[in-house]
RNA sequence: CGGGGAGUAGCGCAGCCUGGUAGCGCAUCUGCUUUGGGAGCAGAGGGUCGCAAGUUCGAAUCUUGUCUCCCCGACCA
């Protein structure tokens, strides 16, 4: 009843259209825009500022990891990335290729490529940089002194996917990729492991999206790859999200580039490499994991404001000294600190009513939002809403007025509360949506029926079947449009026989629907 | 890449079938009134109808091609 009075901030409710919705916040909270070139975006300031709040504070753990970055180049030589069989196959079919290095006039008044000026050999735009920094590796490495090598490099990468989706799968995408070599495979797993931690604990504590992080079966790892670990999360439609992924790439990759070391007894021998990374994607996740009816809800590590403060101005001569009140606010709520960091807060002068502004503000999803007018100004108060609890049970936007010492007192702890609320809640609904009941094929395609509104996954043990068999139980995933998502890390012993093989279950998967 | 849908003002849409040089709502601008919680009234500005060819005296409208987006599928670190 109470619901029927909200107006919301978004022309659609996640109920209504959870796809059009997820395109709402997108344009609404002005993350990212079409640029008009296929399946690429142009990030805006405010999905590009949440890009840069996870740049700065992933950049650090890599860095306290001893990882160092590196900038490569965005263009392979073919034959480079023709080197490593089961990496071309994975990856051919949707690169982009550049074939030559000038244009002419094609006569017409339009532009072609010169055909005088053909690339000797092509290029290709990186869809992955194992190859070209397995290049490098090869010249870096000449002894077990120089193991391990801890890479890393922040840049574009190009997948000439078919079908895209804002920051879920776009053509071009921003991300991370970390690669290090290591003498054996010991070492490299207790790395490919460690940046697995890495990205799990980011996506809780700062991101506050749960995640589940544990090794994919074989049929979805990384081509190239001996073993390849995700992160996954469970978005508010029940789909799963691979929100991050580390893999161990055994020798693969060294045998292809000639990653060599001398070792203490003087044998050449293959270094173990890495590699690992996640993506803007990432923002996509934040959306679906904490956007609600009114738009985005950004986590306070990651917002670039984390407080807004709107000036009630009317063109009057008390504007002044409003803003000067609202000012001597900001910088005070600026000087504090919160997550190690300063308190990011806004003043926006801009003209317009308060009222009006707030809506923008509310949608980009600023987690404290004031609205100062001359009556606080002259009490020294402040009207404060939290963005994660819009809503008073009247319907009506939940602004709080408060004396300004109170606030102030009490912002950064507010800030801590929205991060920890926005986690508490994304877990309890994952953890609701996690079915363990399921036993069999029936029970699995009930638990999955197509008119079930957001089914969330299920978590079952399973006879782990490779090759053939493997295949057939995929084929079978597949006809229900699911995926294995991975085996959770601490899982408990499944007991029971394996719905697929009838073989007796020996690990735990979770199985869902996905991103 | 296959099937379906769609591109007309910043956003959302109507007009298209039955060709006659463009309209509505929101937003924007101006004025007046209002003003502590998503203001009202009046007026105004803004569009080579995705792009390109074709048919026609005349094309947003018909034909063909092409680009982009959305949905479903296939594919997918």
């Amino acid at each position: 009843m109470t619901q029927a009075k909200i107006r919301h901030a978004l022309p659609v409710t996640r109920e209504e259209d959870f796809a059009q919705w997820y395109q709402a916040v997108i344009s609404e909270a002005e993350l990212a825009e079409e640029s008009g070139v296929r399946g690429c975006m142009v990030i805006k300031p405010w999905g590009y500022g949440i890009w840069e709040r996870i740049q700065k504070l992933m950049d650090a753990r890599i860095k306290e990891a001893g990882v160092e970055n590196c900038y490569f180049p965005l263009f392979i030589p073919l034959s480079y990335f023709a080197k490593e069989a089961d990496h071309v196959e994975g990856f051919a079919k949707e690169m982009a290729v550049v074939t030559h290095h000038r244009l002419i006039a094609d006569g017409k008044g339009g532009l072609i490529p010169d055909p005088e000026a053909k690339l000797e050999e092509p290029l290709v735009v990186r869809p992955t940089s194992e190859t070209v920094i397995g290049a490098a590796m090869a010249r870096w490495i000449q002894s077990w002194r120089d193991l391990p090598l801890l890479t890393n490099q922040w840049a574009n990468v190009v997948r000439w996917e078919m079908r895209t989706r804002m920051f879920l799968r776009t053509s071009e995408f921003l991300w991370q990729e970390g690669h290090t070599a290591h003498a054996d495979e010991a070492d490299a797993m207790v790395e490919t492991l460690r940046a697995l931690e890495m990205y799990r604990s980011f996506a809780e504590d700062v991101l506050a999206m749960p995640v589940i992080a544990g090794p994919k079966p074989e049929n979805e790892r990384f081509p190239g790859a001996v073993e390849t670990f995700s992160i996954e999360a469970m978005m508010q439609d029940g789909k799963a999200l691979q929100a991050g992924t580390s893999h161990y790439l055994g020798t693969t990759f060294a045998e292809a580039a000639g990653i060599r070391y001398q070792d203490k007894e003087g044998q050449q021998t293959l270094a173990h490499t890495t590699s690992w990374g996640v993506s803007t994607r990432m923002i996509g996740g934040v959306i679906m994991t904490h956007g609600d009816d009114d738009g985005l809800r950004t986590p306070p590590q990651v917002a670039p404001q984390q407080i807004v403060i709107l000036p009630m101005l009317r063109d009057n001569d008390e504007d002044e000294a409003l803003l000067t009140y609202c000012d001597a606010l900001r910088k005070e709520l600026a000087s504090l600190s919160v997550f190690d960091e300063r308190v990011r807060v806004l003043l926006d002068k801009r003209p317009g009513k308060a009222t009006q502004k707030r809506w923008a503000w509310v949608k980009k999803g600023v987690p404290l939002i004031l609205e100062i007018g001359g009556r606080d100004a002259a009490g020294g108060q402040v009207s404060v809403v939290r963005r994660d609890r819009l809503w008073r049970e009247d319907g009506k936007v939940n602004f709080v007025g408060q004396p300004r010492e109170a606030f102030v007192a009490a912002a950064v702890g507010e800030l801590e509360a929205v991060q920890s609320a926005l986690h508490a809640e994304a877990t309890a609904r994952r953890d609701a949506q996690i079915e363990t009941g399921v036993s069999d094929l029936a029970g699995l395609a009930a638990y999955f029926a197509e008119d079930r509104r957001f089914p969330g996954w299920v978590q079952l043990g399973w006879s782990r079947p490779t090759g053939p068999a493997l295949d057939a139980v995929v084929e079978q995933l597949k006809a229900l449009k699911l995926t294995i998502r991975n085996t959770p890390l601490n899982a408990p012993a499944p007991g029971g026989t394996c719905p697929f093989t009838g073989e007796p279950a020996v690990e735990t998967i979770l199985i869902a629907r996905s991103y």
